[in-house]
RNA sequence: GGUGGGGUUCCCGAGUGGUCAAAGGGAACAGACUGUAAAUCUGUCGGCGGACGCCUUCGGAGGUUCAAAUCCUCCCCCCACCA
């Protein structure tokens, strides 16, 4: 494959590659020497739930593996202990090392959907800062001015607006820096706002005598909530661990107008193709056609094909022609006839019995597709029926006795 | 160390003795509508009891009072300025 060819593939969905030329030399160099790039990225192992936000930095490392380069995962367990300051809020209690390693694993596994294992490096940052001593960190330290940190957007905004902020947390960029020296970094990915971390890794770099690092940034994917960036804390994400059913619907409920900017980022289309979708919209076609396409794509990124189709035709049945889903969880009752707000609570279809009041207030309550609106309402459990609140919450109620007969 | 300003329900944020389960916004949930779990509109949004009642909540612990998120004491934490 020829360097443009590859460069096409690294830059596709890409916002900035600093700097591009030095890219394209190491990428010459390599296909000469047979020597693979090292590709970072770094986590901080705080939690494992990864949403696919994260991913696409991920997707664009495995890549770079399929072009025969590796990746090198970084476990930031010193970093961790601050919290990246570029998220919004307090510093963090700090983990134990088996938590961190728990977290990891689980972490790991989750990457290993997109990543190739046998291509791929894990690395914690204790191997090399479990044994830094205090002169080297004080070194460290002394080759940056407060002032080129203060410069420094999330820094600054914190300090101006108020906010506290930790000495130690000023250290994150110069422990993040610094990783790229201990592997021997030759691209750090990360999203765009990870811009003045990844650049500290040059400096650092520079510092000990090490070729510098591309900076490969990504967009910050959108969360579903099309307003802010994807994440937990927003609680706008769309987890790898939710089932496809859950993903497809997340996809559903975002905005119109990031559907385009879903198809680039949290997909492997062509962007010919996505410049078809993008006309069609134009054109005033209805965008539900699009989302229903980006969703299934999504889905079927992370559990093939056939679960995109599958999420698709069960939301069609739920959603559009209002019929029940395909597979409900059911309840086993022994006690009839029951007050329909102890069934309710107890079966876990409402958290309260406040709720359920309320959901039955709110003509949200059906069995088997009647509405219930009296609180006093006696549910008798001689037949299977299905006890639906709102929109998505579903229940099969079977009758103790049935069921011992059934079996 | 000094001075001043703060810590409120999931989040932001109002509230300075009773009319406060606590304004407003966001999130979430429900209903209507729709093309979707979009948008919009309406409603709900601590818990328990069939509303009126009771219980728990306003950084923590005590106290004053018939009555406290609101006053007092001590403590913990944050911010700013001065050193």
């Amino acid at each position: 494959m020829t360097i443009e060819q590859q460069m096409k593939i690294i830059s596709r969905g890409v916002e900035e590659i600093i700097p591009e030329e030095d890219l394209i030399k190491k990428l010459k160099r390599s296909e000469k020497t047979g020597k693979p790039l090292r590709i970072k990225y770094g986590i901080d192992p705080t939690g494992y739930d990864v949403h696919i936000g994260h991913l696409v930095p991920i997707r664009k490392m495995r890549e770079f593996e399929d072009l025969g380069h590796t990746g090198v995962i970084i476990i930031g367990d010193y970093t961790a202990q601050i919290g990246d300051p570029t998220g919004r809020d307090d510093s963090r209690p700090p983990l134990t090392a088996d938590q961190v390693k728990a977290n990891a694993e689980r972490y790991m596994e989750q990457l290993y959907m997109v990543l190739d294992p046998a291509k791929t490096e894990v690395r914690y940052q204790s191997e090399w800062f479990g044994p830094m001593g205090m002169s080297e960190v004080l070194k460290l330290m002394g080759k940056f001015t407060l002032a080129q940190f203060m410069a420094h957007d999330t820094f600054r905004k914190r300090y101006e607006a108020g906010l506290p902020l930790g000495m130690h947390e000023i250290m994150y960029p110069i422990l993040q820096g610094f990783d790229s020296v201990a592997i021997q970094s030759d691209v750090e990915l990360g999203a765009t706002e990870q811009k003045f971390n990844i650049l500290t890794g040059r400096d650092m770099q520079r510092i000990f005598n090490q070729e510098e690092q591309i900076a490969l940034l990504s967009p910050i994917l959108m969360g579903t909530d099309g307003k802010e960036k994807m994440s937990k804390s927003l609680n706008n994400y769309i987890a790898v661990f939710d089932p496809p059913q859950e993903k497809y619907g997340k996809v559903m409920s975002i905005p119109d107008n990031i559907i385009i900017n879903y198809f680039n980022y949290a997909t492997r289309l062509a962007i010919e193709e996505i410049e078809e979708i993008q006309k069609k919209l134009n054109a005033g076609e209805n965008p539900k056609f699009s989302k229903q396409r980006l969703a299934r794509e999504i889905v079927a990124l992370y559990h093939g094909e056939q679960a995109g189709i599958d999420a698709d035709e069960e939301f069609n049945r739920i959603f559009s022609q209002k019929e029940i889903p395909t597979d409900i969880p059911d309840y086993r009752c022994s006690e009839s006839p029951i007050k329909i707000i102890k069934l309710l609570t107890i079966t876990g279809l409402c958290q309260s019995s406040s709720e359920a009041k309320r959901m039955l207030q709110q003509n949200a309550v059906t069995i088997d597709g009647e509405k219930i609106s009296d609180m006093e309402a006696m549910i008798d459990i001689k037949q299977d029926f299905i006890l639906k609140v709102g929109k998505r919450r579903f229940m099969r109620i079977v009758h103790e006795t049935n069921n011992l007969q059934k079996s």
